[in-house]
DNA sequence: TACACGTGGTC
DNA sequence: TGACCAAGTGT
């Protein structure tokens, strides 16, 4: 071990000092000195799960002016959620973001619950988001460590542990911090500071409030923290997508089984995914008897935990009934119809192909760019 | 504890 | 192209 020298301790302090500076200005943050919407926070909270700040924005918006409260929220059908959803990712959120506005508008007369362990108990509500809501709408004192707040403090701290074994050591240390006013800027605070200067790659520990205090910075070995267990590799999976137009130009539509991968969700009939599938095999699965003709190329998608390459079969003039689950739709409704990325995809793929790139159906599986911020 | 669960941007 | 990672939760 060689010796290093004594830092100071970090001071919440510094960083809200900074954080006054140079706070970013999100279209779910109060204005300085206002006080929060706990439903405007929650809503960002949950569409911030594992998701960009850029990514975000244009859902946020399009939610909050459809549905402006959580009775309004709570009111709708979850399909029309799950639609507006669509493309976000992780599908049981959008599950149970309906879930807890009915529980939040219907058991609690409209309001969310202001404690930490009351917020907990909410569907799609873990320690993190429970802490975040806590700490922002309500002012309490709670440590909201994500994985940003995970970077930062183990560089401060020089935290060699690697994730996930080291959580527990990085929320005490983060509790300590935690001042006793404005909890809620602070929890934002540390959050900016991963989002811009501590950043994952070459952080900017040159202009960081706590540079004088950062074990990492006095090191000089930053950009190796947080350290992380190895990652299993990821393995791929194989199936096949089927579309079907009828004469008068309708398309088939199955919803998914309500859990799951894409559990709920509108898209092509899929045969089961699987290691390994004879493409001529997959016509077993199809949703019907028909001429179908496979489609050259290959849809190519990656989900956390698996590659999924697709292939996709096509049927055009068919005249057979919907299974039970699938529905018929024309294609100026499909603009409607919310299709998780990997289907629109496969859509695309048909629609190229049988039609022609200039197929005007093409337009409503156009992804919703979210603009740069 | 470990794995299922999406997607897009960046390097 | 691939690896990483982004305001994690549920089981």
């Amino acid at each position: 071990m060689s010796a290093r020298p004594i830092l100071p301790s970090p001071q919440a302090g510094d960083l809200l000092s900074w954080y006054d500076r140079h706070r970013r200005r999100l279209p779910w943050r109060a204005p300085p000195g206002e006080a929060a919407d706990p439903y405007r926070v929650w809503l960002s909270e949950i569409m911030l799960q594992q998701t960009t700040v850029a990514t975000v924005g244009p859902y946020f918006e399009r939610f909050i002016t459809r549905w402006p409260s959580v009775e309004a929220l709570a009111a709708a059908p979850l399909e029309d959620v799950l639609a507006a959803w669509a493309g976000l990712g992780y599908y049981a959120r959008a599950r149970n973001l309906h879930a807890c506005a009915r529980v939040v508008a219907g058991t609690h007369g409209g309001r969310f619950p202001d404690t930490e362990v009351g917020l907990r108990a909410l569907p799609g509500v873990g320690p993190y988001t429970a802490a975040a809501i806590a700490a922002i709408a309500f002012g309490r004192p709670a440590a909201a460590v994500d994985g940003n707040v995970e970077r930062v403090i183990t560089r401060l701290h020089g935290i060699d542990t690697p994730l996930p074994e080291a959580k527990a050591q990085i929320r005490a240390r983060t509790l300590d911090l935690v001042p006793e006013d404005r909890p809620g800027d602070f929890a934002q605070a540390l959050m900016d500071l991963g989002a811009s200067l501590c950043s994952p790659k070459r952080p900017a520990c040159a202009l960081c409030p706590w540079r004088d205090c950062c074990v990492a910075n006095a090191r000089g070995d930053a950009e190796t923290l947080p350290r992380r267990a190895a990652k299993p590799e990821r393995p791929t999976r194989r199936g096949a997508a089927f579309w079907a137009e009828r004469g008068n130009g309708t398309v088939l539509i199955h919803r998914r089984p309500p859990k799951g991968l894409l559990g709920g969700m509108d898209g092509l009939w899929l045969t089961p995914l699987s290691a390994d599938i004879d493409p001529a095999e997959a016509r077993a699965h199809a949703p019907f008897p028909a001429r179908w003709n496979r489609i050259a190329g290959e849809v190519d998608h990656l989900f956390t935990h698996f590659r999924l390459r697709l292939t996709v079969f096509a049927a055009t003039d068919v005249t057979a009934f919907a299974p039970t689950g699938s529905r018929w739709v024309s294609k100026a409704e499909l603009a409607e119809v919310g299709f998780p990325t990997v289907m629109r995809k496969a859509a695309q793929h048909a629609l190229r192909a049988l039609h022609g790139p200039g197929a005007e159906a093409l337009a409503a599986f156009r992804r919703r760019r979210p603009t740069r911020t």
